[in-house]
DNA sequence: TCCTAAGCGAGACGGTACGTCTTGTCTTCCA
DNA sequence: TGGAAGACAAGACGTACCGTCTCGCTTAGGA
C-alpha cells in the first residue's frame, strides 16, 4: 500500500489523541482533527467513515498489544498491560476519564477488556454455564474499569504494581477482607 | 410555585424517556421532545439548560429514590431496589444500554451507585484509608453496573432475586468460588 | 373610564418615545416598552393590539394638531407646524431618520402630510384631474420629508423659519433658481 | 472564484426577489429564501450576513446599473432607467411600495438617488453652499421617490414618459404652474 | 362604608425565526 | 492524478420575541 495512506492515516490518528487530550472526544470535531492534521476534509473521509471510525482504529491497536500480552501471562493477563499502557499515556487517559462525555470511549475499552476477560475464563476452567462466563467476564471488566478509573482520577500516583495487586484481590477475594 | 410549571415539567420528562426507549437518548432531539410534550422551545429552556439537564432532573428522582430505600437495608440496599427500578422500566434500560452512545447516562447511573455504595462502605466500618473506601465504593459500583448491564443485555429474563444474590456473591466473595 | 386606564396608556406611548429615542423603533420590543413602563405583559396587549398600534396612537395626536393648525394657515400649512413639533422632540425624530429601520415611521408621518397637502391642493384650486391632484400631494410630501429629513440629520441647526421658507421656494418655484 | 458561489449567490438574490414580490420583504423568512433557493441554510449565512445584506447586494446591481446610465444622460439622468427598472420588475416593486414595512426598501433605493441626484448637482453648477447642494439631492430624491411610489400605487398605468416629464416639470419649475 | 367587578403585575406558555455549528458529500484546482 | 481547500445540503442547537393565557392582588365606584 501506498507509503502516504500510512502517513495519513498516522496523522489523523495523533491529532485525535492530541485533542482528544486537549478537550476531550466528544468535544473534538471533524475540523478540529483535519486542521490539526493538515489534511483535506476529504481526505478525512476517504480514511475513515467518521470520528468514530478513526477512534476505533486506535482502540484496535491497544486491543492486539493488549491481546499479545495475554498471552504472555494468562490470569488476569490484561490488567498490567493496560496500567501500563494508561500510565504511558496518562494525560490522554485523565482527559478520557475526565470529561463525562467521554463515557463512550471507556465503553468501548471496557468490551475490549471482556473480551480479554472471557478468553481468561476459559482458560481458567471455570464452572457453571456459558451465559455465567460472559456474566463472569463483564463483572472482571466493569471491576477492573472502576478500579482504573480511580487511579487515572487520583493521578495515577499509586503504584502500577499495587493497583494491579488490589485489582487482583478485589477481584478474586470480594470484599470481605476489607472489614 | 405554578401549578403549571410542575406540569410542564413532568411532561418534558415523561416525553425524553419515551423518546429514549424508541431512539436512545442521542438520538433524540430537543425537537423531538418539545414535540411530543406539546411544549414550546422557548418553555424547555425556561425550565432546563439543555436535554442533559433534563436527564439529570430525572435521574435526580432515581437517586432519591434509592437513597430512600437504603436507608431502609443498609449492606449493598441500592441493589435490589436499583434491579426493580430497571425491570419496571426494562424497555428505558434496556435502549440505555443497547445504544453505545448511552454510555454516558449508564456514567451518571454509576456515579449515583457509586456515592450510595460510599455511604455502605461508611457504614460497614471499613478498614483502610479515606482513599481505600472511596476505591471500594468504585469497585462495587463498577462491578454493579456490568452485572446489571449484562442483566438488561439478556432480556432481564434472570429473576431479580437471582441477580441480587450473584452480585452480592460475586462483590462479597470474589471470583474464587467459580473456578 | 377608569382613571387608570388613560395612566397606563400613556405611561405605554411614554416608554416607547423614550426607547425610540434611546435605540429606534425597530430594535424596541415590547418587553422593553413593558419594563419601562412597569406594566404587565397583559396589560400591554389589553391596551393595543402591537407595537405598531401603540405608535399609531402617537402619530394620531400629531395628525390632530397638524390638522388643527393646518386650518388656522391654509397654504402649506403643514409645514411650520411639522417642524416645529420635530423640533420640540429633536432627539426623537433625530432618532428616527437616524435608524435604517425607522423608515416606516417617517412613511407613517409622510401619509400624514400628504393628507393634509390634498386638502392644500383642493383649497387651491389646482387644475387637472383627481390623480394629478393625488400625485401632487404625494410630490409635496415626498418634498417636504426630504427637506425634514435633511434639517434633522445636520442636527436641527438651521432655523424653522428658514427651513420653511427653503421647502417653500423649491415646492413652489422647483430647482430652476437654483442654478 | 467558485463557480459554484456565483450560482449560490444568484440562487439566494432570485429566491428573495420572488418571495418579496409574492410576500413582502418583511414577511420573508430566511427559511422561505433557502427553501426557494434550494440551498442549505448554513450556505445562505457564508455568503450573507443576513436577509438585509442578500438585498444591498442587490441593490447593489441596481446602483451600478443606474450610475452607468446616469454617466450617459447626465440631467436627471436616473429618473427614465429608474423607471424603466421599476417597469421591467413591475410586481416586485408594486409589491414594495404596497408592503408599510417595506418602506425600508424605498429608503434604501431613496439613498442611491440622492447619490446620483447629488452628481447632477455638481455637475449642473449649482450655486451655494455645499450643504445647499446636499439638499437639493435629497429634496429632488424626495420628489422622485414620491412620484416613483405613486406612479407604482396607480398600476404603473402611464406611459414611462409622461411619468418623467412630469417629474421634470415639477422638480424643475415647481407646483406653481399647476395652480 | 362595604364589596365586587375591573384593572393590573407578574410571568408561564406555544409558536416561530434567528444566526451558529457540525456532519458527510461533492467539486475545483493546483502541484 | 491525487489530495488540500473548501463549497454545499441537511438539520440541531440555544436565544429572542411575539401574542395569548392564567394567576392573585389592588382598587375603584355603585350599593
Amino acid at each position: 500500500m501506498d507509503r502516504r495512506v500510512q502517513r495519513t492515516r498516522a496523522l489523523l490518528q495523533e491529532a485525535l489523541l492530541a485533542l482528544m487530550t486537549e478537550k476531550g472526544y466528544e468535544e473534538t470535531t471533524v475540523q478540529d482533527i483535519i486542521d490539526r492534521a493538515n489534511v483535506g476534509r476529504a481526505t478525512f473521509y476517504a480514511h475513515f467513515a467518521d470520528k468514530e471510525t478513526l477512534l476505533t482504529s486506535r482502540l484496535e491497536d491497544l486491543r492486539n498489544m493488549l491481546a499479545e500480552r495475554q498471552r504472555q501471562s494468562p490470569t488476569l493477563g490484561f490488567s498490567l498491560p493496560m496500567l501500563e499502557h494508561a500510565h504511558s499515556h496518562l494525560r490522554l487517559y485523565q482527559a478520557i476519564v475526565g470529561h463525562e462525555r467521554g463515557a463512550f470511549v471507556l465503553r468501548r475499552i471496557h468490551r475490549t477488556i471482556a473480551d480479554l476477560a472471557l478468553r481468561d475464563v476459559q482458560a481458567l476452567g471455570f464452572k457453571g454455564t456459558v451465559e455465567e462466563r460472559h456474566l463472569a467476564a463483564e463483572y472482571m471488566a466493569g471491576a477492573f474499569m472502576a478500579v482504573l478509573t480511580w487511579w487515572l482520577d487520583h493521578g495515577g500516583k499509586l503504584a502500577l504494581g499495587e493497583v494491579d495487586t488490589i485489582f487482583r484481590r478485589l477481584i478474586l477475594k470480594g470484599l470481605k477482607e476489607l472489614t
